[in-house]
DNA sequence: ATACATTTGTGCTAAAATACACAATGGAAT
DNA sequence: ATTCCATTGTGTATTTTAGCACAAATGTAT
C-alpha cells in the first residue's frame, strides 16, 4: 500500500515532483481562497486558468502529480480542492514563524494580518539595536537576538523571516541555521551562502524592477 | 551594420531573449556590485556561479546572448561587466516610480533607501485614506489618488508600486494602466486582471513560505 | 433510455532550458 | 619563443517543462 507519491525532501535525493510544480500550488491555492470567499462552490482549470493567466492543461497536469480531485464535466469542489492543497502543502495548520530585524519592514510584517489565515504566525520579533529593544511592534515586543534560541527552541519554529541591514543578513542568517531555522525568507538583497539543506527565497523588489525595465522603453532621468 | 540582439518588447511578437534568461541578469548585476563595493576588480563564471548556486556554464551561456564580456584565461572585469548589464537591462539611469498605498508596507518602501543606487526613485506616495493624506513618508508627502494622474505624466512614470489593501487592488491597477503605467510592482495578494502589454511582477511572502512548507517536516501547531 | 455537452486526466509531442565538453584564446612562467 | 594553465564562448546532447488532443467519465436535456 505506498502512497502516490513520496515527498520530495532535504534527504531524499531524488524529488518525484519538479520544484515548479510545487511553486505553482500556493498561486492555485491563493486564487481558489478568493473564489471560494466569494461563495463559490465550482470551477474548473479553465476558469482557474484565465484568472491566472496559465493554461488549463498545465493546472490539470500539476494537479494530477498528487491525485484525481476533480470530476468530469463538472469541474473542480472549490472548497475540496483547497482543503487539498492545503494538505499537500503542510499548510493545513499554522506554522510558527520568528521575524528577525525590526525596522520599518520589520513593522510591516508584524503588522501584517494576512499570515493567520494562509497558515503562519509570527511569533517573535527580534533585533539588535537597543533603542528597538522593548518597542511593540504589532501585537508582539522586541526581543534581543540572545533570546532568539530560547524562543525558536520553544515554539519549534523552523522558518524565519530576515529582514536585517544587509551587512548584518549573512551572519545572522548562519545564526539561524546553528539554532535549527531550516528555511529564510530573505529581504536583504544579497544572495547567503548556507549549508545544503537550508532552503532560502528571496524578496527584492529591486530584483524586480530590474526584469521590468528591460523591457519598457527607455525614457528616464539621466544620472 | 546590426546589433546583436534585437530588444524583446511588448509589440514585438517573438522575443529573442528568453525571459527567464532576463530574470537572472538583475541577481549577475546585484551580486558583481557586491564584488566591486568589496574592491574585486576580477571575477570569473565559476566564482560568480558559486555564489549564486548557478552553474558557471549558464552564467557563460546568459551573458554571451548580449556579447563577449569576459577574457579567456582571466574571467570579467567586474566594472564593466556591471556597465554593461547596466545598459542591458536599462538601469543606467534613475527611473521614477509611484507608490499607491500608504500603509505600514508604504511606509516601508517610502523608506528605503536602496532603490535609488541601483536605478530608481520613489517620486510619489497616493493613498485615499483621509487620514493618511498628507503625512509624510521617508521625504515624501502623501497624496490623494486624485493627484496620481497629474504626477504620473509629470514624471514621466512608467513604474508603480501597488501596496493597497487587497480589495481595492484590482481597481487601483486598472487606474494605473489607464493614465499611462507600464509595470506594475504589486504586494497584494492576488492575480491581477489587466490588458496585454502591462507587464506584473507580484510580491507575496506567503507564496514564499507555502513553498518552503511543502519540503519541511511537519511538527506544526494544529489549527 | 439515449444523445449531447462538458471537463477531467493523461499519453504523446513539441519546445525550452540546462548541462556538457572542448576548441579557441590570452596571459604568465620558463 | 615556447609551453602551460585558466577561462571564455559555443555547438551539441540531455533533461525538463509545457502543450496538444482525445478517450473516459459525468451530468443534463429530450
Amino acid at each position: 500500500m505506498t502512497s502516490k507519491y513520496e515527498r520530495a525532501n532535504a534527504s531524499d535525493g531524488q524529488s518525484r515532483i519538479p520544484d515548479i510544480v510545487i511553486g505553482r500550488l500556493p498561486i492555485y491555492l491563493r486564487s481558489l481562497k478568493i473564489l471560494l470567499s466569494q461563495g463559490q462552490t465550482v470551477t474548473n482549470s479553465q476558469e482557474l486558468g484565465d484568472r491566472l493567466g496559465i493554461s488549463s492543461a498545465q493546472i490539470r497536469k500539476d494537479l494530477s502529480h498528487f491525485g484525481e480531485f476533480g470530476k468530469q464535466g463538472t469541474g473542480y469542489d472549490v472548497a475540496y480542492l483547497c482543503k487539498q492543497l492545503e494538505k499537500i502543502l503542510q499548510v493545513d495548520c499554522i506554522w510558527p514563524v520568528v521575524l528577525v530585524g525590526a525596522g520599518n519592514l520589520g513593522h510591516a510584517l508584524a503588522s501584517y494580518a494576512g499570515f493567520e489565515n494562509r497558515g503562519f504566525r509570527i511569533v517573535g520579533v527580534f533585533d539588535n539595536q537597543p533603542d528597538k529593544i522593548g518597542t511593540h511592534v504589532g501585537s508582539l515586543q522586541v526581543e534581543p537576538l540572545t533570546q532568539l534560541p530560547a524562543h525558536v527552541a520553544r515554539h519549534h519554529c523552523r522558518i524565519a523571516i530576515l529582514a536585517v541591514p544587509t551587512k548584518a543578513a549573512q551572519n545572522v542568517a548562519n545564526l539561524l541555521v546553528e539554532i535549527g531555522i531550516k528555511s529564510i525568507l530573505c529581504y536583504a538583497p544579497i544572495t547567503l551562502n548556507l549549508p545544503e539543506g537550508i532552503r532560502v527565497e528571496y524578496i527584492d523588489p529591486v530584483i524586480h524592477f530590474q526584469h521590468m525595465t528591460y523591457y519598457l522603453e527607455k525614457d528616464c532621468l539621466k544620472t
